[in-house]
DNA sequence: TCTGGGGTCCTAGGACCC
DNA sequence: TCTGGGGTCCTAGGACCC
């Protein structure tokens, strides 16, 4: 038997452990410029707050029905979410760590177990450790367990657990669940199966054929169809594979035409690439960058620049990185336009202790390993940026608007949350 | 005024191999 | 008359996830 668990309304939760005035009162969370509605708890769902909605048309009904607006904190979420899985790494054996606020369990050693009754504690204890609510789903394939997740948070949202441990109490969910809901149907094949066959719950897609199911979804499909039928088809992933991309990216507060400053900008993001392939333990053999104009004003010229950089001997060295991502850089912006959003992607990434030499070119790269680690120290301790390259500059004009920021409570001694006593 | 950021997997088709 | 058969690798694009 596997469990998912998933965080309710994680941000928005995150946000109320500290600040529990807002227990029991609407919240959201606005994505990064604060531009619009990306987490929404209970109440906000039930004033009808939709995600996506753009906070500068909200601001009148959040003022006038309470609603507290909070930035993304992801520094914050983020260490939530490793209280979180801590939390349940003592629960099982093996975890999976599937997303900020998500993870699945291998529950096959408990199966003797009253499942009910282990993941309700299982779920009381991660509340009283880190003051995040979860729900929690069980079944015999990640997509049941899924599928009972939300099962427990819509239907026995009382309990917010749910076991399917019968056929009965299988069919009862995916009768339930409709066709859209199942994880691994998106919009595309909802309207293929929903509106043009006339598919509505998971229950009715759980009896299609293999054949019918293949041709539109391919493999995929199959195995999702399995899933739903008891079958598991997808293992659990309990050690991350080293990702295969990374990217960091960023949309600016407002339009941008100086080549400076979306260079300020491109180099701050290559920094960051490089830290998270050190971080990582990785080199990358490709870099690319690109740099947007803002595709919703059509009134305006627009431009698309996109270029990668094959780097001779994968890398995780920033200045190596600036090197290749600033000479793609230079390749790209135009300039006499308005840019809205920049970005950094490493590629062919390979583990740092393999890194394929050149068959001409010794390499030693002793020196910038012990550079780029004490960067990377004196960075972790003093700050973000507190040493940092020329190019990445001071300028503030591109960075996130971010007006409604709540503290770093886990992760800044500045930012500890301070009580008073009477 | 404004509309996020970061990923994965699969497939089809082209280019190439013997 | 009748055009072999069986592979791999790479890339772009589509679909999905949170």
């Amino acid at each position: 038997m596997i469990a998912l668990v998933d965080c309710n309304n994680f941000y928005a939760s995150c946000e109320r452990v500290f600040q529990p005035q807002y227990i029991g009162r609407p919240v959201v969370v606005l994505s990064n410029n604060d531009g619009c509605v990306i987490a929404r708890s209970n109440e906000a769902k039930a004033l009808g707050v939709e995600m996506g909605a753009l906070a500068h048309e909200m601001e009148p009904f959040f003022q006038k029905n309470g609603v507290a607006v909070f930035s993304s904190n992801y520094t914050l979420y983020g260490d939530m979410s490793s209280r979180v899985m801590h939390t349940l790494q003592s629960f099982a054996p093996e975890v999976e760590i599937y997303s900020i606020d998500e993870a699945f369990l291998d529950l096959t050693t408990f199966k003797h177990y009253n499942l009910m009754e282990y993941t309700t504690e299982i779920k009381e204890t991660v509340h009283q450790y880190t003051g995040i609510p979860v729900g929690i789903g069980v079944g015999a394939s990640k997509s049941l367990a899924k599928a009972a997740n939300k099962y427990a948070k819509k239907v026995h949202k009382d309990k917010g657990v749910y076991v399917i441990d019968n056929e009965e109490k299988r069919e009862e969910v995916l009768r339930w669940l409709p066709l859209g809901d199942i994880w691994g149907i998106g919009r595309r094949n909802q309207s293929y199966f929903g509106v043009q066959h006339g598919v509505n719950s998971a229950w009715e897609f759980s009896k299609l054929s293999d054949e019918f199911v293949r041709q539109k979804m391919g493999v995929v499909g199959v195995r999702l169809l399995k899933e739903l039928n008891g079958i598991p088809c997808i293992d659990m992933e309990t050690i991350r594979p080293s990702k295969q991309n990374i990217c960091t990216s960023r949309s600016f507060p407002k339009n941008i035409e100086s080549k400076e400053i979306i260079e300020q900008a491109v180099g701050t993001f290559i920094t960051r690439c490089g830290e998270k392939l050190r971080m990582d333990k990785t080199c990358a053999g490709v870099i690319t960058v690109f740099l947007y104009t803002n595709r919703f004003r059509t009134d305006m010229r627009q431009h698309h620049g996109s270029l990668s950089v094959k780097i001779p001997i994968p890398t995780n060295h920033t200045p190596e990185l600036m090197h290749y991502g600033m000479r793609a850089f230079e390749e790209i912006f135009k300039n006499g336009y308005l840019y809205k959003k920049a970005g950094v992607i490493v590629q062919d990434i390979v583990p740092q202790d393999q890194v394929q030499g050149a068959l001409f070119q010794k390499i030693d790269r002793t020196k910038q390993t012990k550079l780029m680690d004490l960067l990377d120290s004196i960075n972790g301790s003093m700050g973000q940026d507190k040493v940092r390259y020329a190019v990445s500059g001071y300028g503030r004009e591109w960075r996130l608007r971010m007006e409604k920021l709540s503290n770093c409570y886990t992760t800044n001694w500045n930012e500890i949350l301070k009580i008073k006593l009477r």
